[in-house]
Order: C-alpha cells, then structure tokens, then sequence
DNA sequence: GCAAAATTTAAACAAGTGTTTAATTTTTCT
DNA sequence: AGAAAAATTAAACACTTGTTTAAATTTTGC
C-alpha cells in the first residue's frame, strides 16, 4: 500500500521552491510538474489542487516562522535577552530563507489564506508566558510602555523587510549579493542596539 | 484628431486600481476592461499590451515614490529636521496609499520592471545634495557613522513595513482598521524618537 | 454636410490554465 | 507467480489568457 514518500515529498518542495520564488499567480501548475520532472496529474493525484498544495506549502511556512519565536519566547531569559536573542535567531533564520517574509505577507495580503491566522499562530506564542514578562517589565519600568501590537510591528519592520527588498536594494545601490549580505550583517547590529537601546531606556523616563 | 483624454485616463486609472489590489498575475486585462466599463481591445488600442500598461503604472507610482522624498531633500533644513520630516511625509503619503511599497516591492523582486532602477531614481536624489549633507554631519559628529545603505535600510524599514504588514497585523491581532490606524500613528512617533536618537545621539560616540 | 480620422466594439485567435479521465506501469501482498 | 492496490502517464476537458482583426460608431476638420 505505501511506497516511499519520496515522490509526494519531492513535489512538496518542488511546489514551495515555485510558489516562493514566482508566487501562487505567478506560477502554473506545470511549472511545478516541470520542476518535479514530471506530470500535471500527479499533482492532483497527491494533493488535490493547485490551492491546496499551496495551503500546504503557505502553513508550512507559518510554522517555520513561528519555531523561532517560540524556541526564543521558551527559553529562560531576561526579556532584554529575549529581544536580543529573538533578532539574533530571526536574522539567521532569514539569511537561509531570504524569500520567506514576502511570501507570506503576500498570501495574507491576496486572500490566499482561507484558514484564520490568529488562533494558530497568536495561542502558542501566547502560552509561552511572553506576553505577561512584558507586562511585568513594563510594571517595572524596566521596558518603555509600548503596546504588544507596537512592539511588534517594531521588530517585524527591521527584521523581514530588509530581506523583502533584497532586490530593490541591489538594484537601488547597485551592489552584488555579497556585499548586500554585509550590509544586512550591519544592519542586525544596529537593529539591536537601536530596538534594545529605545524599547528598554537607562533611565526610566516614568 | 485628439479627443478628450478621459478614456485614456479612465483605463490608466483603472489599471493602477487593480494592479495594486491583485498584482500583475493577478489578474487578467479583462478585469480591468470590466473596472473601465469598457473593451479589453481597447486597452491594446491606448497602451500596446498588459506588459506595457503595467509598466506604465509602475513608473507612476516609482514616480510617487520619489516625490515627497525629493521635496523634503530639496528643503532648507538640518539633516536631523530633514530625517524627522521625511518620516512624516513619508507616513502620511503611505496611510493615503498603503498598496504603494508592496505594489513596487513585488514588482521588483519578479523583474515585472525592465528599465534599471538605479540611474533614474538615484540621480534626482543625489542631486539634492542629501548625500553630501550626510556626509558632512558626519564628519562634523551630529550623526553615526552608519553607511548610507544601512541609514537607507533602517528608514524603509520602519515606514514601509507597517504598510506591507496592515492585513498581517489586523489577522494576527484580531483589530479592525480603525485601531490599525491609530497603531500605524503611534508607530510614526516612536520611529521618529527611536531614529532620530539612533542616528543623532546626544553624547558623540566618536 | 461630408469625407477622413480617431475611437469603440464584438468576435475570433492561438496558447495556456487547472482539472479529470482512463489507460498503463509499478509495487504490494499472499 | 499472480491478483489487487497504488503510482504514474498521456490525452482530453472546458475555460481563461493576451492579443488581433475587422466592422461599426463617433469625432474632427473643411
């Protein structure tokens, strides 16, 4: 009855390398069985459409988005230490997988998730208890008092977008991959010092 | 001979509408033929082809872009004053047209633009003289020593992103767009306090 | 007012789309 | 080895795609 999952397996990342790099309008079926070496049948035969091969693809995504966090949000550290652990990891993570932040702020954007994106990705970041050390720090006066949604939005805007506009920079400035990398090296730098530098001030201004 | 130009302008209109809401694969000339009310042929009979219209409205908006940055380049202000402004500008251009940086960014990464980016869009910058002004405040230590890449990457970052993220953010928080609004507000001050202390600190490091 | 030019339309074009069907090959299990 | 199940294929399906053609309508210039 079973085989190997080599082939399924096989389509599987020859669907996320397609759907990242040309996108889910971008791309036809085709292109992923070309991609695969093989038919446009099998495909369906294993997934049942273009659709939800990419659902698939896009959660799988969302999850790798999410190991990150949790790993950084689990562990037992100051939050000064998890905001700088947490850019840290996100970087390194990003470098590897330059393609991934536009990829799902675009499916977001063009409704080509059906499934609710709050509960599965806002409850397990919640039960690691990081949204209470906030609070706590911020009771403390230890980190400046900003909203959840704000601090958020900080991080997530210094850490994907570099990676988003990887090609907008080149072309804008002219540079090759390397040096963009460098650029990018110095830029979690300065992230850091700048995000822990004002999110949690020497002297509390309360 | 030249009638009134409303057609033209209407299909234009119409082609920027819809390309920034589902994006050049997206959707097909017939679902801007509809937004006009009109033909699909008269689109070819205006603007040659899909790829041509859709150039044309990517080098509009590139043209929007540049605008507000330019203007505030060309002022007679400290570069302190200059960065605190652009952010402003650059904010209250972006709540009017949030599609803008994604619509560009997405055009960029899938090579939908031909023509080089960085000679037409760097030059008016450079001529403003914001490069030599950066470099003078600089030298003089009213700013840090940070690459004009990097100061460039650290300013989209923290006004582009927001934008990109709106639909991301809403999911993931479960807010509406209202409160979205009045995040994306209070983001605008805490990234001009962050950047301009960042990038102009009090105590010179050097 | 009338011919010429410009504009607008409906229809057709070939090529590409996602999906399905049915036949063929390969694997599995006894 | 041989029947049943699973995997793979080629071909066809109906539909959409961007573009073109040719005819009809409107506007222009005299």
């Amino acid at each position: 009855m079973k085989r190997d999952l080599s082939t399924e397996e096989k389509i599987k990342a020859a669907a996320k390398k397609v759907f990242m790099t040309k996108g889910f309008d971008g791309c036809s079926v085709r292109d992923i069985a070309k991609e695969v070496g093989s038919n446009v049948a099998l495909l369906n035969y294993y997934f049942r459409s273009k659709e939800k091969l990419f659902e698939l693809i896009f959660e799988g995504a969302m999850s790798d988005f999410l190991q990150a966090m949790i790993e950084v949000f689990s562990s037992d550290l100051s939050l000064k230490e998890k905001t700088s652990l947490l850019i840290e990891k996100e970087f390194d993570f990003f470098v590897e997988h330059p393609e991934l932040p536009m990829f799902i702020l675009q499916a977001i954007q063009q409704n080509k998730n059906e499934f609710p994106l709050a509960p599965p990705f806002f409850e397990p970041i919640a039960k690691t208890g990081i949204f209470q050390q906030i609070e706590a720090a911020q009771a403390k006066g230890e980190m400046r008092q900003i909203s959840l949604r704000n601090i958020t939005i900080l991080l997530m805007s210094n850490v994907h977008y570099p990676f988003m506009s990887k090609k907008l920079t080149q072309q804008f400035h002219g540079i090759d991959e390397a040096t963009l990398q460098q650029d990018l090296l110095a830029h979690k730098a300065y992230v850091k010092e700048m995000l822990i530098n004002y999110l949690f001030p020497q002297n509390q201004p309360a």
